[in-house]
DNA sequence: AGCACGCCGACT
DNA sequence: GTCGGCGTGCTC
């Protein structure tokens, strides 16, 4: 097979008649993947109407398709396949018009897009289709001609339709620059976006039951375009959602600038930034030090990845950012990326703070449509010219075409949201890896509790890490306190007396005190009074959680919801008795308590489901308008409030009893982070955690922020029990719907013949069990816990089952390497 | 995703 | 007898 490199000129001529012939025919096969359904990659020829050197890999092309010949856009993967690589019996159609003058990828992208493709045993097109901004994979473009006398537009689908002659025409406009290619047709369901702009309860009658779906599904799903959700809905909804919009309850239409900035950015606004004009100024020794490990793997001829272990506080913000400045002065590019939004958006300021007039870009997936076209455009076209660009932003800016790439950083490296993205699951730090290489730059993981398995590396000398083990201007570790909750006197709420005797104390001397609560809602359960049993979710079997404000039992894993109060589904009595506490209740329960002119917000998926209200929140909450933060895990996450000095954990256990070997490490992530968020300013802290199980060996090293110590007792444990980074670990989870007879037989087939090619190929098979949550979105579910001493064993047993299980089967069953939760 | 082809209920 | 429902299957 012949491969064009990427200015694409014809590899060789052979001069002789008959030979060249045979040559270009081989030359004038391409193979297209397709960026839209069916996604698969087919060939077609080269059309004689445009000169054979322009077409090669990585162009955007529209192809047709089908019987009727309807255009698809794809990306060109091979030029000059050999004849005998297309099926038999196909004529090929011909490659109806470029989409681009010069190819938007370049040869090492399509590399890491084949790379992903056979991680995810997917075709290469779906992985583009994911990767690409939408505009940028649509075959709705208009083409503008500038010859003669007035331009024309015309549309792809008019060149189909033209005649031969007109197509040369064309061609030759083309050819002379005198074709531009416009946009695609904005399509205004997929522009406009749907939020509620109101927090529950609605005043919609109780029979407009459309209404209420809408409004439902809403909230459930934040802003979301017409288009997704008139497609999840049913075209029907559309009348009730231009109701529910001329009332005001929900807004249709894009979203404008102000909101969009909000959406993303107004964090900046809410939150202090740290004090980098005092601090970053001048590095450290220790800061020196890191920064030098860092630039050395820069330097050096072969990939290298480092380690920045550093406490909160540590200044591992400066470095990141000298670093960047190192590389783009060496004309290299980077990458600085944090697992969230907000975070993302603090880096980028950080770079225009310390560097203004930097070529920085902020990249996150609350941009719009066109927003991150016309990025990925613009960033394509640098890379194509060499030129370095420094991208800060969250994991997705892992995909966007750069040159040269001299570092990866991953901040927080051990957070889990680094693996999981609902449309592609990936691990971050195997991109980031497989991108570093392919420039040989240097890869650096920033935490300051990391992954056990990223320490464990370091310590086996696989790489080198980096400590920061100082606050930079000294402040102090706060001090860490258990309560036992065991016995717990006062119940109408999880915090003992001791614990709202401090917080009391707390906001009395005009200080702040933020609760983290890992339970969202009033109460997770609702007991029925009449006949004793739980409410409980018809699709997943798990309990519902009551949500006072929403008038509704919410599932919390599929959304799921019915009103309440409404009769018990079992006995139809109306009388509930709610148990345990949510956010929701713990935030009621505290306004009672605190003195008068104190106020408590509340910071969890709920109160943030509106664009920009978490931002609201959050500077309310900075410019002290509230003495009390309560929330979920949403509030451990790097926000800086210097007048904050109690932090308390309300239930520290959870966690540390989930079906996941993990457990307890992220439970200390999570912990050591909380303990972060007090004492940041000029007052020392204190942090309270609540636990049923003081003698728990996890806490010691949380008090004293020894992760060391914590991580040589988890390592101890999984060599014992055979857990990752021992092995490696892979689930597969198989599901049926619950209304097929046939299931539980086509499982227990499956299952053993999984288990005998495990055997031969020497994996060891766990199951299939039933999930942790056994019935979901009305399918049941299993998993088959897998371990390996490598990854491609495991994906052999995964191919060797899925060929075991019919097209048409209703099983489904899918690979998860390295489960992030086994739920 | 479209759009074909292909087998079973309420109509001219 | 036909029109039409949408259940599998293919697209170079």
């Amino acid at each position: 097979m012949i491969l064009c490199g990427r200015r694409c000129r014809p590899l060789f001529f052979v001069t002789s008649g008959n030979r060249q012939l045979v040559m270009n025919e081989n030359l004038r096969i391409v193979s297209v993947s397709l960026m839209a359904p069916p996604y698969t990659t087919l060939h077609y020829r080269l059309p004689e109407w445009l000169p054979e050197e322009m077409w090669c890999a990585g162009l955007r092309v529209a192809v047709p398709l089908g019987a009727r010949g309807t255009l698809r856009a794809g990306v060109i993967a091979a030029c000059g396949c050999a004849p005998d690589t297309v099926p038999q019996g196909v004529e090929l159609k011909a490659v109806l018009w470029p989409l681009e003058f010069v190819p938007l990828l370049g040869e090492e992208y399509l590399e890491m897009v084949r790379q992903l493709a056979v991680r995810q045993m997917v075709p290469p097109g779906q992985i583009l289709g994911m990767l690409l901004p939408a505009g940028l994979r649509s075959a709705g473009v208009r083409l503008r001609v500038r010859a003669g006398g007035r331009p024309r537009t015309l549309r792809l689908r008019d060149i189909a339709k033209m005649a031969d002659s007109e197509r040369h025409v064309l061609a030759s406009h083309w050819s002379a620059g005198r074709v531009e290619v416009l946009e695609p047709e904005t399509d205004e369901a997929e522009n406009d976006i749907c939020h509620v702009t109101a927090d529950p309860p609605w005043p919609v009658r109780p029979a407009a039951r459309r209404q209420t779906e809408v409004l439902e599904y809403l909230w459930e799903n934040g802003p979301v375009s017409r288009r997704r959700m008139l497609h999840d809905l049913g075209t029907g909804a559309q009348t009730p959602l231009l109701t529910l919009a001329e009332r005001g309850l929900v807004h249709v239409g894009p979203l404008d600038a102000e909101q969009a900035e909000v959406c993303g950015c107004g964090i900046d606004s809410a939150c202090h930034t740290e004090a980098f004009e005092n601090q970053l100024f001048e590095l450290t020794d220790a800061q020196q030090a890191a920064l030098r490990a860092c630039t050395d793997a820069v330097e050096s001829d072969s990939a290298e990845t480092r380690l920045l272990f550093g406490i909160t506080g540590s200044g591992k913000t400066a470095v990141y950012l000298e670093l960047a400045r190192a590389c783009l002065e060496k004309g290299l590019s980077v990458m600085l990326l944090a697992p969230e939004v907000a975070l993302a958006c603090k880096l980028y300021r950080d770079v225009q703070l310390r560097f203004p007039g930097l070529p920085a870009v902020l990249y996150h997936g609350y941009q719009s449509a066109h927003e991150r076209e016309q990025q990925f455009l613009n960033l394509a076209a640098q890379a194509r010219e060499g030129r370095p660009v420094l991208i800060a932003g969250t994991r997705s800016a892992l995909f966007l075409p750069v040159a040269s790439l001299g570092a990866v950083v991953l901040d927080e490296e051990h957070d889990a949201s680094f693996k999981q993205d609902e449309r592609l699951s990936y691990q971050a730090k195997e991109v980031a890896w497989f991108r570093v290489a392919q420039s040989k730059g240097a890869l650096v993981l920033g935490s300051a509790t990391p992954d056990v398995k990223t320490f464990h590396a370091v310590r086996e000398g696989h790489m080198p890490g980096i400590v920061l083990s100082e606050r930079v201007g000294g402040g102090t570790l706060p001090a860490v306190e258990l309560v036992n909750i065991k016995d717990n006197a006062v119940k109408e709420t999880i915090l003992a007396p001791q614990t709202l005797t401090r917080i009391k104390e707390t906001v009395t001397r005009g200080e702040q005190a933020v609760i983290l609560l890992n339970r969202r809602g009033y109460a997770p359960l609702m007991y029925c009074l009449d006949c004793g049993s739980v409410a409980r979710c018809p699709e997943c079997e798990i309990g519902l959680t009551y949500h006072k404000g929403r008038e509704r039992l919410v599932c919390h894993y599929c959304g799921h919801s019915v009103p309440f109060p409404s009769p018990c589904a079992k006995c139809r009595g109306v009388h509930y008795l709610p148990m345990g506490e949510g956010t929701e209740k713990l935030e009621e329960t505290l306004s009672t308590m605190l003195p008068h002119g104190k106020k408590v917000l509340r910071l969890d998926r709920d109160s943030t489901r509106r664009p920009g209200r978490m931002e609201q929140i959050l500077a309310a909450f900075a410019r002290e308008e509230s003495s009390i933060l309560v929330g979920t895990q949403m509030l451990s996450k790097g926000h800086h409030f210097p007048s904050v000095t109690l932090a308390v954990v309300a239930d520290g256990d959870i966690g540390l009893n989930m079906p996941d070997y993990r457990a307890t490490e992220r439970t200390f992530q999570l912990l050591v982070q909380a303990a972060g968020r007090a004492g940041r300013g000029e007052r020392p802290g204190s942090v309270i955690i609540q636990t049923r199980d003081p003698a728990h060996y996890c806490w010691d090293y949380i008090r004293n922020c020894d992760y060391e110590g914590f991580f040589e007792k988890e390592l101890e444990a999984r060599r014992k029990r055979r857990y990752p980074p021992f092995v490696k670990l892979a689930l597969i989870r198989l599901s049926y719907p619950m209304d097929w007879p046939q299931g539980q037989d086509r499982v227990n087939a499956l299952a053993s013949a999984v288990r005998a090619s495990g055997r031969e190929l020497g994996v060891s098979v766990l199951g299939p069990a039933p999930a942790p949550l056994p019935v979901l979105r009305g399918r049941r579910r299993f998993q088959c816990l897998l371990k390996a001493s490598d990854w491609k064993t495991i994906r052999m047993l995964f191919h060797a089952a899925r060929q075991g299980v019919p097209a048409s089967s209703r099983l489904r069953l899918s690979l998860d390497l390295d489960p992030v939760n086994m739920l």
